[in-house]
DNA sequence: AAGCGTCTCAACCGCCCTCTG
DNA sequence: TCAGAGGGCGGTTGAGACGCT
């Protein structure tokens, strides 16, 4: 359909973000919740496109993201669900609170892949390499792997089969799975699989309702009492996140007053300093949380969790 | 100590889906 | 019904860190 880009990127900052920009996102974030992504970088001052702020925040601002590497539990958590999903991050994710799908791929790309390995299993098929006899391209190239499960398939097919139960009244992104087929039989139970030689879980291990997170089941309440569009409940650290940030309403004239028609103008044309003339905005300027510009990242994120104990 | 290769992970890119008017 | 906007998702990239020779 020839779709704009998110954004235009004449004039917009990329690359790593700085303590400062961190501020400006968490304070306004904090201030104001969430609403759509394409406004927070004009009214929080930020010379960053909204799915930058959005990633930014998600990944790596968020104050219940667990940090650090992933336990034992947790890896052996994320190579179960890899073999029923596959690479769908943000579903695995959903079942490790605290942790993004970004964290989790990239674990998976950088350890866990490289365990499975040593071990002698395919980490695409979850089932054991060929033997080296046959191995005449690389282990590793994508021509030795051997053809990939259900779960595998292209992308234009990847409706996902989430357990309704897990996202029930949870945001519109679960409907995309409504369509998909049940997920392929647990590896387990594949022939030729010795499950002896995986450390695989039993699916009641990883399915834990009663044991699922307490966040995750209260924004299961919370997005089934109070539905909502403007934020995806597609992972439980969004519910985590939903439950403490609650997704703002804003008023349509909101949107009028900020001037989103004129996107490109703003951005494009403007100079960075003009870009967001708060008396313009029908949101005031987020006071802000801190002042110290050599705060870092994380102390802030520290300082905006103590803050969230406050709401 | 310097040079080089490898590893890690934050961030970006582009496609896809859903919603809305 | 359709086009456009917004947002989510998975794949990929690249800079810095690290380790080896």
């Amino acid at each position: 359909m020839g779709r704009q880009p998110c954004c235009d990127k004449v004039g917009l900052k990329k690359g790593p973000w700085t303590a400062e920009e961190d501020q400006k996102l968490v304070s306004f974030i904090l201030s104001n919740g969430q609403c759509c992504w394409r406004a927070v970088p004009k009214l929080a001052g930020l010379l960053r496109c909204g799915k930058s702020c959005r990633l930014r925040w998600t990944n790596y601002l968020r104050p219940d993201l667990k940090r650090g590497l992933l336990s034992d539990a947790e890896e052996k958590l994320v190579i179960d669900l890899h073999a029923q999903l596959g690479n769908r991050w943000s579903k695995i994710a959903s079942q490790l609170p605290g942790r993004t799908d970004n964290e989790i791929k990239n674990h998976w790309n950088t350890h866990i892949k490289k365990k499975l390995k040593k071990m002698g299993i395919d980490p695409l098929t979850h089932k054991p390499l060929q033997p080296t006899t046959h191995q005449h391209p690389s282990p590793t190239s994508p021509e030795a792997r051997p053809p990939a499960p259900e779960h595998q398939r292209p992308k234009l097919n990847t409706v996902k089969a989430e357990a309704t139960s897990t996202n029930t009244g949870a945001s519109a992104t679960s409907s995309r799975n409504d369509q998909e087929p049940p997920p392929p039989p647990l590896l387990s139970k594949a022939p030729g699989f010795c499950t002896d030689e995986v450390p695989m879980m039993h699916p009641d291990e990883i399915m834990v309702p009663a044991a699922a997170p307490p966040s995750t089941t209260a924004c299961a309440a919370a997005a089934a009492s109070t539905p909502t569009t403007s934020y995806s409940a597609s992972a439980s650290s969004s519910c985590d996140e939903e439950a403490l940030f609650p997704v703002m309403e804003w008023p349509d004239t909101a949107c009028l007053m900020m001037g989103l028609d004129d996107d490109v103008d703003m951005i494009a044309g403007a100079p960075p300093a003009a870009t967001a003339p708060w008396d313009e905005c029908l949101v005031q300027p987020p006071s802000p949380v801190y002042v110290d510009p050599c705060f870092s990242a994380f102390q802030f994120q520290q300082e905006a969790w103590n803050k969230l104990e406050l709401f």
